[in-house]
DNA sequence: GCTCTACTGTAACAGTGTCACATCATCACC
DNA sequence: GGTGATGATGTGACACTGTTACAGTAGAGC
């Protein structure tokens, strides 16, 4: 839609496609997903509204953009640990870790089903390494998957906000009410409590990556 | 904010919560949320769009009811199994094959991170099969977590709608362009194909409900 | 000078959720 | 019967949203 590649654009007065980006990421970070708004984007850098669709396009456009811009920041962690299991554990928990850091961000690309776009890097890392453990072909592919079909419901549940749900039907508290004789209390008990994200992402995903690997 | 508890409303000309509960279900599952407006509600039922903000509240409220009722749809399907293994796996399947059935409530519910409350009474029935398993406290809330997360991440993949992705970025054409000589070609080429999304829950779920049980 | 292209801004369109307010219908009570 | 009270409904507006048709401007190349 846009051009900016071929002339070198020699005038360049204002506004680059980066400009943009930088400050839809901001405002995604500091706002949330609800305060990406093309208006708020324009007022921000000091420029109409229409300029933003003619550098970038409209706002599935900017929003790819910022995936995009995120997924690069992301894949510049290296991966730590000097087994292949280690070392595919420490790019998962990566991928925790950074929605953790930037749960607006995470929320935004998980709103539009784009958690995919954005660990597209990391998914070649991992490949590295399940290659590197010797395994290949559908067997390797189904590994790949399931780690981080895994790793995608801890994040989702890493970014829940218990705030926005009515305290009567949060996970916890909805626990407190069940009477079922054929639930021991002590489980029962132990649902009111919130669970260890981090340790169990790290028995989870390191379950799967066994069976996986033998 | 409304009444209709305490009077009975012996009245009662029309439009009771169900009615706008019903319609709005019909709606997001022929149109997608974004199908759900307080217009088009109205409009569908035959009322003034104030009316619904009188009976069941704003749009937030009205989606919190669509999916508690579409709650009490999912948990009556009982699990099916002779072990508590089989059963609990029969469980979360249900709740896959209740999202692959029903994609635009159960993406509704994902947009709004209801998705726990959604499940909330499969999640009592999963505890059942634990304490029936012999397992109890926080090791049993531990393995109800991660089959819970588990199946959540293979819930946003089976609704990721890869038809509103440029397909230069979608999960499998990506790999079509990986040349990284670290990566196995064989994984390589199997990673550009699609995988079995059923047999690789089933693998993964059963792989944790495993992991826990011992 | 001119024209052509790259860009910017104005103003509008068609929607959205939400709410203050006036109105209607039906009941309880005098 | 008349009179309020109360539940329910409809009108119309406000402040937003994404998007686009269109008019205008600045600078390069001729």
């Amino acid at each position: 839609m846009n051009h900016e590649s071929a002339t070198r654009s020699s005038r360049n007065t204002g506004l680059d496609r980066a400009d943009v980006v930088d400050a839809a990421l901001a405002l995604v970070e500091s706002g949330g997903p609800e305060a990406l708004t093309m208006r708020r984007l324009a007022a921000e850098i000091g420029v109409a509204t229409t300029s933003i669709y003619w550098h970038v396009g409209g706002r599935d456009d900017v929003i790819d953009a910022v995936i995009d811009a995120h997924g690069d920041r992301l894949a510049e962690q290296s991966p730590a640990g000097d087994t292949p299991r280690q070392r595919l554990l420490s790019l998962a928990r990566h991928v925790l870790d950074n929605a953790l850091a930037h749960p607006e961000i995470n929320r935004l690309a998980e709103r539009h089903g784009r958690t995919a776009v954005m660990v597209n890097r990391t998914e070649v890392a991992m490949a590295r390494e399940l290659t590197a453990a010797g395994l290949s072909g559908d067997p390797a592919r189904d590994a790949l998957r399931a780690v981080l079909v895994a790793v995608g419901g801890f994040v989702v549940v890493a970014l829940r906000d218990e705030s926005s749900i009515d305290p009567e039907r949060s996970r916890t508290s909805m626990w407190a009410r069940v009477e079922d004789p054929a639930v021991d209390p002590a489980t029962r008990q132990a649902l009111t409590r919130p669970f260890e994200l981090i340790s169990l992402f790290d028995a989870t995903v390191g379950a799967i990556i066994d069976a996986h690997l033998q």
